[in-house]
DNA sequence: GTGGTCTAGACCACG
DNA sequence: GTGGTCTAGACCACC
């Protein structure tokens, strides 16, 4: 799929799933009504325990993001897109936030940490994988 | 002293405790041959069981950040301030760009993330909590 | 397992583990890709603190020896057997030269100390436990 | 004088005092009825916490090696040397039974040990400080 | 007084 | 089930 776990990254697999199905969704590439892969299938692509994905899952049907289908399967719900697209911002946000936070507690003065974002951001463009 | 910790925070409290000192050292609140507060006295100014400053004073150690002293307590090693900075950029660092490829990879445009930057930055500058 | 634990050793005993793993890595009862016991399986087999495991185990990830596998256990890491090959050579070495370097200082001369070698060593062979 | 003391030797730095005087008694550099250095003057010389050679001297007293004298210090006992000579070939051989016990179980072959021990003997006498 | 080690037991996150 | 974190409290060695 559109996936790109990272295993060593800090943050929760579980969650990561739960992000990236979200990301998807507030940019189009699932729209209500798409059927999303099945746990097993996913578990298997992404190299997880499938327990873990089923985690996900969860957590995403209880915010409404997706639906379960008897038989089928899970689809993207009614009205997750504009959910998702509000969350999408607010995830992004917290996570600036929570850095920026301790950046600035951390002593760096502002042109180093403004210096320190010009670097990291071009360098994500440049799809390097240093963090 | 100088410290500032938030047990709710997600980052482990022992963690918290090496990087504030990290910072003060990389700011010069801290220099080489200065002797840190005991483990007991942290640990009761602090509201933290003994053993977690212990744990945290264990991994400076074992950065070279501070060296311990019989009977004496730790003080700070040479050539720590050096390496401090050097971490502390690369501490920052490596959270901004975590975040920032997950902000990329989110579908975010560039203009919504440099945005997102401004906002929350001004954010934490004015000392809001909100993350 | 192949464990020799001495509560009574002043060896520390997350010390003793740490080593007792290293040299079944270095000898090839261990393997890289091994699950190793988990903490509280050792733990409950040494009749330690699941603790004191876990720090032993905290310094063997540190040293590259075991990896972390999320909700499996800790495995033998890549290149372990290697590093651990020297490391043991190494731990014995020094523990070697300093016991000599005090049997030097203290004024016994060569003959005496090549004799307590000998006898030391037979005596090692035939199992004996007086040191 | 006549001491080689190691703070990250392992060894308490007190229990090294200890045994560097049973070894001067032993060797005969320290006869009965010689005046010890005083505390404080050993406490200078060796850059070492006064209480700890106050609790060497006293360990050393109780052992018979060392006796107090009024207004004068300690002085090396009667009979200390055959006492001395007696612990030094004790201790020595402790430490290295304990060396190669660990170095057996290791599983290290016998022909490593006896080589390890050629070469850390060799560099001993050539006055190597690696250990 | 200092740090170091160990135990006991709790709770959490993750798979 | 796994490891990770934290607390509480004990005992020790050392200075």
């Amino acid at each position: 799929m559109f996936f790109d776990i990272d295993p060593a990254n800090g943050v929760p697999i579980y969650d990561q799933v739960v992000r990236q199905i979200k990301y998807a969704v507030a940019g189009g590439v699932l729209v209500t009504g798409d059927r999303v892969p099945s746990v097993r299938e996913l578990a298997k692509e992404l190299v997880i325990n499938p327990n873990t994905i089923a985690r996900s899952f969860q957590s995403l049907q209880q915010d409404g993001i997706l639906e379960p289908m008897r038989g089928v399967g899970f689809l993207v719900a009614h009205g997750a897109k504009g959910e998702c697209v509000r969350q999408r911002r607010e995830l992004i946000r917290q996570r600036m936030m929570s850095g920026l936070k301790e950046a600035h507690q951390s002593g760096l003065n502002e042109d180093e940490i403004e210096k320190l974002f010009r670097q990291s951001w071009a360098a994500v463009k440049r799809g390097e994988k240093s963090a």
